[in-house]
DNA sequence: TAAGATAATGGGTAATAGTGGGGAATTTTC
DNA sequence: GAAAATTCCCCACTATTACCCATTATCTTA
């Protein structure tokens, strides 16, 4: 059973192999609707993950990107940030996809990941990095969350 | 996989030869429209780099520049400094482009070389510098950055 | 709980991509 | 017009990637 196409939720331990290839739970693959052609976009999380998206909701920041004129410094600057770790991938008859080492380097991925859908995107996390950042938000940011609550009813 | 047409991703360390030759990532080549005849246009980047556009983008740089032609100041002057430079290269049959000899001394180009992907066009770095430059756009506008990403990135 | 179906993991191999260099053709220079 | 230089096209080697198959683990259903 599937939520709404492009939409992810739960979490998995899957593990990254010897040729930087992680398995996309099924229910993810399900999930993806037919217009992204089995296609995911790999690219630099704000925290120290991986962000994968499905390519037609990454063709939205793409379009956004093209806006943006290269006669600006930020603009110039901020566009190649976004735009130089992100990289397609169909994932392959088992269902896995490739990451880039750079983007295993930067996220600090071993062998055992973490899968954890957000909604409209997935990440992937060394799992201890993972426990680490989620005990310093949760020691942090007690006021953020109060403000969040204005702005969403779960 | 490849995303839009001309449209240019990731990033890539490849080396120029002694011919003054890089090669194109197969990937950017695969995302090149057929109307472009396997041509890009090397130019002088804003930055110290390569800019490397697809054949059929230029032409849309070019006809913006007739428009401008009647604007003062700085959009003239930026166009005209990229457009004085501008040649074209028709990728081999191993996918390699011709660089010029100004271009490699104005980026300041060795052996390895860092190929990176800004959505309409494709830069070409000497690593080093392109690393000197990070830092310091890291340093200055983090404001107008943050601004940015919580407008385009989702 | 047993059996079949589905999902995850590991690895081999053929095909593709990147690099270096030779030599013919063309252009430049004296 | 000949020599030199440059450009272009091609071939060969190496590295990497994508694809396929096999095995193991997990889930589902009767």
């Amino acid at each position: 059973m599937t939520l709404s196409p492009n939409t992810f939720t739960g979490e998995y331990s899957y593990s990254l192999d010897s040729k930087g290839r992680v398995n996309i739970p099924a229910r993810y693959r399900q999930a993806l609707s037919n217009d992204n052609k089995n296609t995911f976009i790999t690219t630099r999380g704000q925290d120290a993950c991986v962000w994968v998206y499905p390519m037609i909701e990454w063709k939205k920041i793409e379009s956004e990107l093209r806006k943006l004129s290269s006669v600006s410094g930020t603009h110039r600057t901020f566009i190649r940030q976004i735009s130089r770790s992100a990289s397609p991938s169909t994932y392959d008859k088992q269902g896995r996809i490739k990451i880039n080492p750079s983007l295993i380097s930067y996220a600090g991925l071993e062998k055992d990941v973490l899968i954890v859908g957000v909604v409209n995107k997935i990440e992937i996390w060394n799992p201890e990095i993972e426990a680490e950042v989620y005990k310093k938000n949760m020691e942090l940011d007690p006021n953020e969350f109060n403000e969040l609550s204005t702005k969403i009813v779960i």
